[in-house]
DNA sequence: TACATATGATCAT
DNA sequence: TGATCCTATGTAA
């Protein structure tokens, strides 16, 4: 077993187990929030011991060194972890970041940015975007910038977010992408998302009717949840793809549109269509995404 | 060995 | 819009 099969916590994973996906996913919000969960697991409670065995985040580790972890919190694909000192560790992953649990006896490679390590367990985390030591002002800073996230809890954030995307005369896909106008989106779920909703992904945002933002903010924060409950992002049902829905899904199996180019609709069998939006590759079905 | 690619985001032009 | 950062993987040469 290589480090990247490294099984999950137990409790978050009460069904069927998927080690190879776990920590071998590149982030959406689900990835992080169930991250936050998995490391307040393993790591409250004692003292961690940090290390930087790359070397680039030495002096951040130190101070995190021997510390006792409070808490951990996601908002959107932002990861705070606040410790006994006050100060917080501030991570993204970006595009290839990842955070990977290791039993603490294998050691690290030079490209481990920050190790954490309690017992018998130890969280290496490579390639981040962000990885600093930060201030409760400095998490304000960035929180204020991001729009609600479907996985936390908040009155009104539905209306939050329907108000706001329609406020937004982008397209509908590069609105979802915006970070401050709902936190946690990425590339899969923002096509996949539409296609659940039966949108057009170059719609305009502002011609959503207050009752289809609503039902995009349900869809989401209900695809959201399963993604970390299963820990990767698995939007078919299981009439849609003639089988029952495991945990052990086939990756080519998990998605309507996603990277689906040419092949038929599992719902109607026309060929998903590709465009480019934001600057970035979308998939979707020409037929139940009327324009 | 080399190159393309990736579920992100920022900064320069 | 394009270049850039960071790492790992799969495919091509």
């Amino acid at each position: 077993m290589t480090a990247l099969e490294f099984a999950p916590a137990p409790s978050h994973d009460p069904g069927e187990t998927d080690p190879v996906h776990y920590g071998s996913l590149v982030p959406e919000g689900h990835t992080i929030h169930r991250l936050a969960d998995d490391l307040a697991d393993d790591l409250a409670g004692g003292a961690v011991v940090a290390s930087s065995p790359q070397g680039r985040f030495t002096n951040g580790a130190a101070r995190l060194d021997g510390q006792l972890l409070d808490r951990s919190e996601a908002w959107g694909k932002h990861l705070f972890l606040w410790w006994s000192s006050g100060e917080l560790l501030h991570v993204h992953l970006g595009l290839i970041g990842k955070f990977r649990r290791v039993p603490a006896m294998e050691s690290a490679s030079d490209t481990v940015r920050l190790r954490l390590e309690r017992d018998d367990v130890a969280w290496q985390l490579t390639g981040p975007q962000t990885c600093a030591v930060v201030t409760p002002p400095d998490r304000e800073t960035v929180v204020a910038a991001l729009g609600p996230d479907p996985l936390r809890r908040g009155a009104r954030r539905r209306e939050q977010f329907a108000t706001s995307v329609r406020g937004s005369h982008r397209p509908l896909g590069a609105a979802l992408l915006d970070q401050g106008i709902i936190a946690g989106i990425g590339n899969v779920y923002r096509s996949e998302l539409l296609f659940l909703l039966g949108i057009h992904p170059e719609r305009r945002a502002s011609e959503l009717s207050a009752d289809d933002a609503g039902r995009l903010w349900d869809v989401t924060v209900d695809q959201l949840r399963r993604g970390k409950r299963w820990n990767r992002i698995v939007t078919v049902e299981s009439a849609d793809v003639g089988r029952r829905i495991t945990r052990t899904l086939p990756r080519e199996d998990a998605h309507y549109v996603y990277k689906r180019g040419g092949e038929p609709c599992r719902r109607c069998q026309e060929p998903i269509d590709h465009i480019e939006i934001a600057g970035r590759s979308m998939w979707f079905c020409p037929t139940c995404q009327p324009r």
